[in-house]
DNA sequence: CGCTACATGTCGTCC
DNA sequence: GGACGACGTGTAGCG
């Protein structure tokens, strides 16, 4: 038995079947027609792609462009083939919302079966989650005698990232962006300010991102709040450093 | 020249630099590592995946598991092939932003080499696009005597999805979700009443979508916003309505 | 399971 | 090229 079996001909119904039975990784190339109806309606005619289906039920059609699958089913669905008209199908059906996906295959050309084992772990640096960690780590990457008293603290009108008191002891909220901050950002802060606003009207609001997208600095001084400039290295670096510190205790 | 073809051995760099020289898909499945540098950066420790390579420069590495790729690169990308240390890599960079995705080959078990043409049209039906439409054409889904005057009406908060007059000559801001809308909708069709009420103080909004979140009906309500069920299924109905005139005319 | 916010989101579209 | 919003967004985290 190989990791990686081709087939260019065969009983494709009782194949299909077997593969995807046996929890391998299958991928059809072929001709195909695919059509889908669930939360919208698609139609896609004729044409050659690639159809993967994957051991856990997801299922990928993918034209020989473009990044994102033309059709696809998400983990969990359930996948069945038959034959009609002398054509092969394929069914995958997922519960919930209820969405169906269907590919008529007019000329397959191979059927690739693999039976990938993959144990690899997945670590990621850089997240949005990175800035805050550097930040209740080292408050100063805001202002000098910044103190942080809560994050991710719910409020009615949705999450504050950061709620921190600074050096005069006036309550600050932090909205922080990993990426270019827009206009909904500054709105989604002024939102806060305004639930908090009326209950501590002195309290300041500070947008930190590396970057401010055009004409939202005047938005944001208009809506009485701040900005303040932080890239991701710097907080990376931050977490670096810490994480040098640990390994010494 | 098959579509397609499958190598189990071979001088991997000169096989994969000729393929992706010549536009073709290319798929590799090995046992790999990748590493992934740009807007924030990721490690992919070894394990068995497949590695696709479109004509168009776009990389997905998959993982037996899962609907969305571990890395990828998108289209565009700058692929290149070739040995380090005695092992088979690839390496493709974006532009703007700068991205780097490198993907180390362990252990290649199989290389399919496809030709494909695909030239099938997709086409989609039920998107919010065709809800604007069916109340373009039957302004009476939201209520009796409105009149539309506008659609995607670019304000400086953003985009409105239609303007529109009542019965009484008022103003009507009108969101359109096809989905549940959530707290997000609601906030976005406030920012549009924001900007618009400093003009027309009486000025309605109203948010349409098959269905409300929870907790944000009373939201609305506090900002003196209406709320309008509307299913998409009612929409294309109407649609269909319509064309079913149309070729009669 | 519903709700919320993030994402290397990607993608079209308008300016 | 930047800004903005939709997407069959998917996915993780929390109640």
């Amino acid at each position: 038995m190989e990791k990686v079996e081709v087939y260019r001909n065969g009983d494709w119904v009782a194949l299909l079947s077997k593969a995807v039975r046996e929890r391998k990784l299958v991928m059809i190339f072929a001709s195909m027609e695919v059509r889908y109806r669930g939360r919208s309606s698609s139609k896609l005619s004729m044409g050659e792609r690639i159809c993967i289906v994957k051991p856990d039920g997801v299922v990928l059609i993918h034209r020989p462009f473009g990044y994102e699958p033309v059709n696809w089913q998400p983990s969990g669905s359930l996948i069945t083939f038959g034959v009609k008209d002398g054509r092969v199908f394929m069914k995958s059906i997922r519960k919930k919302p209820h969405e169906v996906l269907l590919v008529y295959f007019d000329n397959i050309f191979a059927i690739v079966v693999a039976d990938l084992v993959d144990k690899g772990v997945f670590s990621m640096i850089g997240d949005e989650e990175d800035m805050r960690k550097a930040i209740i780590l080292k408050p100063e990457l805001i202002e000098e005698g910044l103190k942080i008293v809560e994050f991710e603290k719910k409020l009615p009108p949705g999450f504050v990232d950061l709620y921190a008191l600074d050096s005069r002891g006036r309550l600050v909220i932090i909205e922080l962006k990993k990426d270019i901050a827009g206009l909904d950002a500054v709105i989604q802060l002024k939102r806060y300010m305004d639930y908090i606003r009326r209950d501590v009207p002195d309290a300041r609001g500070i947008l930190v991102s590396p970057r401010l997208a055009k004409n939202c600095l005047e938005t944001l001084r208009s809506y009485g709040l701040e900005y303040k400039r932080l890239s991701l290295e710097k907080c990376l670096k931050v977490l670096e450093e810490e994480k040098g510190l640990t390994r010494f205790l």
